[in-house]
DNA sequence: ACATTAAGTGATT
DNA sequence: AATCACTTAATGT
């Protein structure tokens, strides 16, 4: 309940913070735990509650391709429409930290939208969110070139962590944006000599510009 | 000290 | 910009 109004404020009515309460369930993931893979039924939808989730996609030849994270406060839009639909689910969740969610059965999740302003709010924008992060997405791959998507990819990384000292190895990176890691290197390294990044073995500092 | 993993480099396509 | 082949550097055991 406590965990609920943290992440979610915007969920107002109260019978409705007692139903997620009633019929919700709150799972634990370590940092690195699958969450969902490709091809698996959803029967829950997932509230964030804490942590931070990756979400990946899987194109024909079996690469992965890194879409977006999800924070606290947010939910999988995906997840809607493939358990209404009962389809199978066509991208893979990753706990990126360690994660609490409540699941929400589906049933509810759409009895809810019929009953609860907020609720279909809350839906809503998810999906609105979800769309307009589309569009910025297909504009980047259409049009920025790589050094720019890298910069971005850095820079969101930073937001979502809270620090500006990313974690992670240049083939990491090099997955996520589906680049090689040898393009990924240099360009870190040039972004290194132009000072907005300072770079330590699997560590990248963001510096202010 | 040695093995392993990450990062850097040049050449080739 | 990808891939290969290789070197160099950092880190774990």
């Amino acid at each position: 309940m406590s965990l609920l109004r943290e992440g979610f404020p915007h969920i107002a009515e109260k019978s409705l913070q007692e139903e997620i309460a009633e019929h919700g369930r709150v799972y634990d993931y370590r940092e690195g735990q699958v969450i969902m893979e490709y091809g698996s039924y959803i029967k829950k939808v997932p509230l964030i509650v804490s942590g931070l989730v990756k979400v990946m996609r899987e194109d024909e030849n079996g690469r992965e391709l890194f879409l977006y994270y999800l924070e606290k406060g947010q939910t999988c839009a995906a997840s809607f429409t493939c358990c209404m639909m009962h389809k199978r689910s066509y991208i893979k969740t990753i706990a990126e930290e360690d994660t609490v969610l409540i699941g929400i059965p589906i049933r509810y999740v759409d009895e809810w939208m019929v009953r609860y302003q907020s609720w279909k709010n809350f839906v809503m924008k998810t999906y609105d969110d979800r769309l307009l992060e589309l569009i910025r997405t297909i504009d980047k791959i259409a049009f920025m070139k790589m050094d720019s998507r890298l910069l971005d990819y850095l820079e969101n990384k930073a937001e979502v962590t809270g620090s500006s000292v990313v974690e992670v190895t240049h083939q990491q990176i090099a997955d996520d944006i589906n680049a090689s890691r040898e393009a990924v290197s240099r360009l870190l390294k040039q972004l290194e000599r132009s000072g907005r990044i300072r770079l330590g073995r699997n560590r990248v500092e963001l510096l202010e510009v």
